[in-house]
DNA sequence: TAGCAGACAAATATCGACTTTCTGTCAAAG
DNA sequence: CTTTGACAGAAAGTCGATATTTGTCTGCTA
């Protein structure tokens, strides 16, 4: 199984058997910094990852390297690693992007609709809605998956990476401002299903609209909300 | 040194002193990938590279870990590394997001203009105008760093290392073209000095258009005189 | 003759020990 | 009292060897 797979991101919920140490290490360690396990900044030392996840020291190196991919973590050279910083700045920079580059894809997603996609799309709104916890570490990968259902047809897999780059990046500052807050004074729910509905109605421009201001939305709130802003 | 140093990415031309094994191993293949040394879609294997490189296991693997960062590289689970493929339809796609995302961050760049950045990007153009030998490997370092300089102050470092993968994905591809075809018939000397007029003067409109400009006259250049299109 | 099973060869992935580099502390000098 | 230098402990980086996996080739069977 690749390790930078974005079709599939919108599949059943991964089995759970790895089949390599690199990649078990791999996501253990990126769902650590994503949740906030592993705070910002923080100095990754081989030695307690590797007693954490009781594995040798390589495929811990080697899953550190590939994370540097995501911008996950930060690599200095003779220095070891580090968990990727967190700012007010930066957080405003990552929504920036996402909206302008989420815009593109979803654009020419909607350009290039098919019957496949748009069923793909109603599939994953239906498994994220029918999950109730969404707190849980599945609903998570049911939303991007909604997410990134909505941007899978815009035909450009390098433009669907940096996206779902930016978005596990977002999903950290959500955990950081205190997972519980987000989601709770909102109907998220409905925002996605109206950016469904666009969507399937091809309507360009009130699509985008919605899932910008989706985003602005959130955005606000969580900075409403304070962000850590630590090193 | 980090690995993904942005800012100066048009700095002097790196001293070739090399710290880690792995940030030796890290160039080293880099530039076999972007020359065309190592071809689209080739196995990496470890012990060839190993052998090549003259170092051990752990550094090539590290290195080809770094490296799918930048997309040269695929990771292929229990089944190692190879080339990242090549064909017309990558090329178009990554000319396509090259002209969305450097438009982006060179409106934002100008619009955020100083003298410093200004200054620093007709160093930029000077330097690379002075070396004469167009093939040379300086030569494509200070390509990149004049074009990267133009981007520099857009104000985000995601979107400047976007950016800058994407150069580096296109290189590859002048290289597969035929290195000598590029820049001959052309007068791309004249065009860079243009868009760095436009941008001096704060035109956002027209340093723009000259930039998409040149990129897509490269891009139907390269697009005519054939791409390899193997796996 | 086509297809499948098993074994062999090659290459990847992983481990554990060794070397190099860094970091923090303590003492002596200015 | 501050600063500089060296020493010791810790951590990163690297190497060589081993274990697992994959791909291939052969030979048997239907």
């Amino acid at each position: 199984m690749p390790v930078n797979d974005l079709h599939d991101a919108a599949a059943l919920p991964q089995t759970t058997s790895v089949t390599s140490a690199t990649q078990g290490a791999y996501n253990a360690i990126r769902r650590m910094i994503l949740v906030g396990d592993l705070r910002p900044g923080e100095k990754l030392k081989i030695d307690v990852l590797k007693a954490r996840l009781d594995t040798g020291a390589s495929p811990v190196r080697e899953a550190l390297s590939l994370l540097t991919s995501d911008q996950l973590v930060e690599r200095i050279d003779q220095r070891g690693f580090r968990a990727a910083p967190a700012c007010q700045r930066n957080f405003d920079e990552i929504l920036k992007l996402r909206c302008a580059l989420e815009d593109m894809a979803l654009r020419q997603s909607i350009a290039n609709a098919d019957d496949a996609w748009e069923e793909h799309a109603v599939l994953s709104l239906h498994r994220m809605s029918r999950e109730d916890s969404k707190t849980s570490d599945t609903y998570e990968d049911l939303h991007k998956g909604f997410h990134m259902a909505l941007l899978a047809n815009c035909g450009s897999p390098i433009l669907l990476k940096f996206c779902s780059q930016l978005y596990d990046l977002n999903v950290r500052y959500r955990y950081l401002a205190g997972r519980s807050l987000d989601y709770k004074s909102r109907h998220v729910g409905d925002e996605h299903a109206e950016i469904l509905a666009a969507a399937v109605k091809r309507d360009v421009g009130l699509a985008s609209d919605r899932l910008l201001s989706h985003y602005q939305k959130t955005g606000a709130f969580l900075r409403q909300s304070g962000l850590v802003s630590e090193s």
